[in-house]
DNA sequence: CTCACCTTTCAATTCTTATTGAAAGCCCTG
DNA sequence: CAGGGCTTTCAATAAGAATTGAAAGGTGAG
């Protein structure tokens, strides 16, 4: 089998995780500060940081990138780099990428900020609003009809939210779905 | 000054944080489970945990709620309680109540959930989008006509991260102010 | 002014979640 | 089928976030 003769990577300035010393280039420096905020954004978002760190990486570099060399330049050890991986590309927001005669993986961010909030979308409406629909749906039975103003208030709250959810899971469908949508057109009209 | 006769709260079966001895009161169990799924949502949310299930409980009241209260419904410290009522004042998600005659505070959730709703997108918004807007307003200066592969590939993902969010955020406003306009419509056909 | 009654604060602690790194697994190649 | 070169796993540890509780702060009534 051939084996490529892969020019090895060469280590930039590593890009520390403190903003201490600041990086005298000033791509690298702008790179490093739109890491940082990508992973605070993130994890304001239940994505943890360094999972967003990983991606804003990747979105940044215009080359596929191994394990070896995210941990290199995010300073973090090779365990959290393959785990944060792996959820990333459950969440469908990274790809494996093999290069012919190699051994090692390399991993590649799709760039498409719109096919990323699908997938974030989908993903976290299945697994957060769904349970909650589900739930509501069967707490929305216990309260029904009965005058003791607990249960009336609870019947009457729950009813709400799942109103709202289901409102909620709609309209995020059809985002997801968008493109072929009426709903699109709207939205990109907001867009611009 | 008059001082109120005011009944003392009787204190029904707490509202354990486990799920583990059910509760045989169906009511009080799905309230329960109401607020422990709030609770859980929230944090998915960035919200905390806590103050979401304060949140969930004032929900369900058809009362307001002393301070006290909530301490022993929820089994938390007073201290607790304090700090996760101010957060939810903070975000307009809960009002103080006074009553004639009384020192003692009382708390009452908004409970239409399109203002809360309304609500926690103006504050989400204002504190993780608006700064992440100011950024890559300043970064997409840095790589801009660069050759450079590296400073090509950050000016074109801030760019489109850029874009990107600002669409976001037109369509967050347009959310939030929703009921005047146009939007409203659409958005109401699919909340049925 | 002082007491009674609440509310607020915050250092110490506990709980939760993320990270490490060494060991185990896997698979290709010779 | 053994060894090298990667990847994956996971118990131990560290970092970070939430919670407690005791003490301090406010405030109105007497």
């Amino acid at each position: 089998m051939i084996r490529r003769n892969f020019t090895p990577y060469l280590k930039p300035n590593p890009i520390s995780t403190q903003l201490t010393s600041p990086n005298p280039n000033p791509v690298e420096e702008a790179r490093h500060r739109f890491i940082e905020a990508w992973g605070n954004f993130g994890s304001a978002w239940g994505i943890n940081r360094t999972m967003a760190q990983i991606h804003a990486l990747l979105l940044l570099e215009p080359e596929p990138l191994s394990a070896e060399q995210i941990m290199e330049l995010l300073n973090i050890s090779r365990g959290n780099v393959n785990m944060n991986l792996r959820a990333l590309m459950d969440w469908g927001l990274v790809a494996r990428q093999l290069r012919l005669g190699e051994r090692r993986e390399y991993f590649v961010a799709d760039k498409d900020i719109w096919q990323v909030t699908k997938k974030v979308t989908r993903e976290r409406k299945k697994r957060e609003l769904t349970p909650l629909i589900e739930l509501m749906d069967e707490l929305e039975l216990v309260g029904a009809g009965q005058a003791d103003p607990k249960a009336k208030e609870l019947h009457e709250s729950v009813s709400r939210i799942r109103r709202f959810a289901g409102a909620a899971d709609r309209v995020l469908e059809a985002v997801i779905r968008a493109e072929e949508t009426w709903f699109f057109k709207i939205f990109m009209k907001l867009f611009r």
